[in-house]
DNA sequence: TGTTGACTTAGAGTATACTCTAACTTGTTA
DNA sequence: TAACAAGTTAGAGTATACTCTAAGTCAACA
């Protein structure tokens, strides 16, 4: 697969692809005959990991702490911020919960002043 | 009441307070005889407000366009950005279950495969 | 009256995450 | 074989949202 296909099949464009390789939150990939980075499986379900991560709100510094954890097979950090991400994660639905309600009123409240 | 405290009772810094009227997102506020900005209930509703968009992944650009919609008065407009919003809170919603789904997974995954 | 802490301004600096440009090479199709 | 799309690099530029600095003013207390 190359870089643009993965693009495609992740929804991340590629010169975010290359940004990153750049910064070393993924491998540099391996390049095909003609110098073309070419990817597999593994890194199309790494690339959706990391979408997963970064849109439930983590910065891609502590992404990168993760991938190089699950690198160097470090199971216990792993789990640790899995555990931690979850945690953070039930606080969003929490809080989401909240402004929902808060929105909700407010938007009932002003449609009732305006019909009167 | 004065920047300060108001700072402290919504969580937001004097610096961003100052930021957020220098880009019009509130009004400029009035001073009191010393010349030091001075806040009311008013601004402790609005802030706490802008807060609750922004948190809740409102740009400040559009929480602009909401306020300057308020102190229009263009209640068509306000509802209108509210119900888009509520479209938007009930997306993350649907999203963090997902998020937490697939991270639930991964950890049980994790902790299977480190146990044995 | 002196010192401490909070306030003022304009403007510079920082952090995060892209996003684009220029100049070039490679692969595919008419 | 010409042209066009997609790939390559290094590095510059952009967007968003702060965050801090410098130099000064003002208010309250010992």
């Amino acid at each position: 697969m190359k870089i643009g296909e993965l693009a495609k099949e992740t929804g991340v464009s590629t010169h975010t692809l290359r940004y990153y390789e750049k910064i070393g939150l993924i491998d540099t990939a391996t390049k095909d005959a003609s110098g073309h980075r070419n990817y597999g499986a593994f890194e199309l379900d790494l690339i959706n990991w990391v979408v997963c991560l970064k849109k439930s709100g983590m910065p891609l510094e502590k992404i990168k702490t993760y991938v190089a954890a699950f690198k160097t097979g470090d199971a216990n950090n792993m789990r640790e911020m899995l555990e931690a991400h979850l945690v953070k994660l039930h606080k969003q639905q929490a809080d989401i919960e909240h402004y929902l309600d808060v929105t909700e009123r407010k938007l009932a409240s002003l449609k009732k002043s305006t019909t009167h």
